[in-house]
DNA sequence: ACGTCTTACGCTGAACGTAACGATT
DNA sequence: AATCGTTACGTTCAGCGTAAGACGT
């Protein structure tokens, strides 16, 4: 078993659904299929039922949860502890990474750095940081930098569940995000009036509210304040870790 | 992280050395350094110092332990709460790997099974059970049973650190044991005197008293109460675990 | 039709063993 | 020389995505 076997069985059990927590956490449902089987084979014990409406825990499954929101916790909190505020190293990372990594995936912990966000723009210019970790979309080609493995935020165009058609599209002013690059291309090849917002938080609110469509980060849709929208393609927008030395 | 990992740090922690818990758990010293330097990676963190002598646990490794065996201990506590006595079904399995996979790789659990130790012999004769699981080195040609994955024990030579050069070579005599097959080739390749006795507590008994030396699964040498015969052999003894349908 | 979950299958990278290395006793 | 941990390298298989299937609504 691994960790992020758990923190996928949370997913699961939450949102009582394979589809939605491969598409929330940006993997293929047959994956995620195979990862609740192979747990079920480790334990040997049925987690949940499934049907065609979806998946229910089993009694199993409940007590499964008990424990693997308990290990989770106890990683996190472990995390806590190996890095005491003093030590804290910075880091730097774009606004939608740091929430998806943090809030959603819960690979980073707040407590593992002290955090700078930047924009994407501001982090391909920076010159001369000496900060220990830097998380981006963007080239980040410093000496005394490492580049880490490759990995995917998953993202799609969405809109609130009561959104009318024809909605403007809300694009990010940060010329270098890769969001706003792809939510252009796409601008260009389809009649939608466009409308630039600089702030994340703003942009979000306003699809929230029903009052625009945007490209963000797949696992907004989990809470059902936001749906996909149909016909529109989906993204996996690559970034990096670079560590420092 | 894997569960695995946890087990690995846990020997590591304890037997103060890369090389004793690689030759323990069956693994190569060079796959264990690899494991530690991804566990230290991922957590950013170092966990023990290295020298010549050893490896000694950090501040850090220290709160990581305690952090390892809580989780192992809650993963060893659902296990046993997945299974409750009365809904237990049975396994068959050969008393070696009965110990070894109970007591030592904790991937058994008490709970898990009512346990039926066999010998190699008799469960190859086995004809018409019906239990749920059997564990053992032989073929297991049944219908009804599904075959799963090889995996390997290690065993190798062994004897008390004290003991004298020329032991008689303690044999088993079921006669399918795979350990005996291995003893017994050796002897016929070696001037060595033999002794066929028939348990397995007796022959590690006598290996413990400096009564004779045996082919042993690898983990026993974790303790220190037994050695490896510097220039034998060691093995890869191969099972599988047959599930019923 | 559409949305469930499952199965089939090919690919890739992590995990493994073998072996060579460097350093200390 | 023996023993310790590290590095290099080739192999293998679990985990991944794509795609098709089976079943209900």
């Amino acid at each position: 078993m691994q960790l992020n076997d758990l923190e996928i069985f949370r997913q699961l059990y939450e949102l009582h659904s394979i589809n939605a927590t491969a598409r929330a956490l940006g993997f293929a449902q047959s994956n995620i299929t195979a990862r609740l089987q192979s747990l079920e084979r480790e334990f040997n014990v049925q987690l949940f039922h499934r049907s065609h409406q979806g998946i229910t825990p089993t009694k199993a499954g409940t007590e499964f949860y008990a424990y693997a929101t308990a290990a989770l916790k106890a990683t996190a909190r472990l995390r806590a502890h190996l890095h005491p505020d003093n030590a804290r190293p910075q880091a730097i990372i774009s606004t939608l990474l740091f929430n998806y990594l943090t809030s959603y995936r819960h690979v980073l912990s707040l407590q593992d750095y002290q955090y700078q966000l930047l924009s994407s723009t501001a982090i391909h210019t920076l010159t001369n940081t000496r900060v220990a970790t830097v998380i981006t979309y963007a080239q980040f080609q410093q000496p005394d930098y490492q580049p880490g493995p490759l990995h995917y935020l998953p993202a799609m165009f969405l809109r609130a569940p009561s959104a009318t058609p024809s909605l403007p599209l809300l694009i990010n002013s940060d010329q270098q995000c890769p969001f706003r690059a792809r939510s252009l291309h796409f601008a260009a090849h389809h009649p939608v009036t466009t409308q630039a917002i600089d702030s994340w938080a703003a942009i979000i609110n306003l699809v929230r509210a029903g009052q625009g469509v945007a490209l963000l980060p797949a696992y907004l849709t989990q809470d059902d304040t936001l749906t996909r929208i149909p016909g529109t393609p989906g993204y996996r927008v690559p970034y990096r870790t670079y560590t420092r030395q």
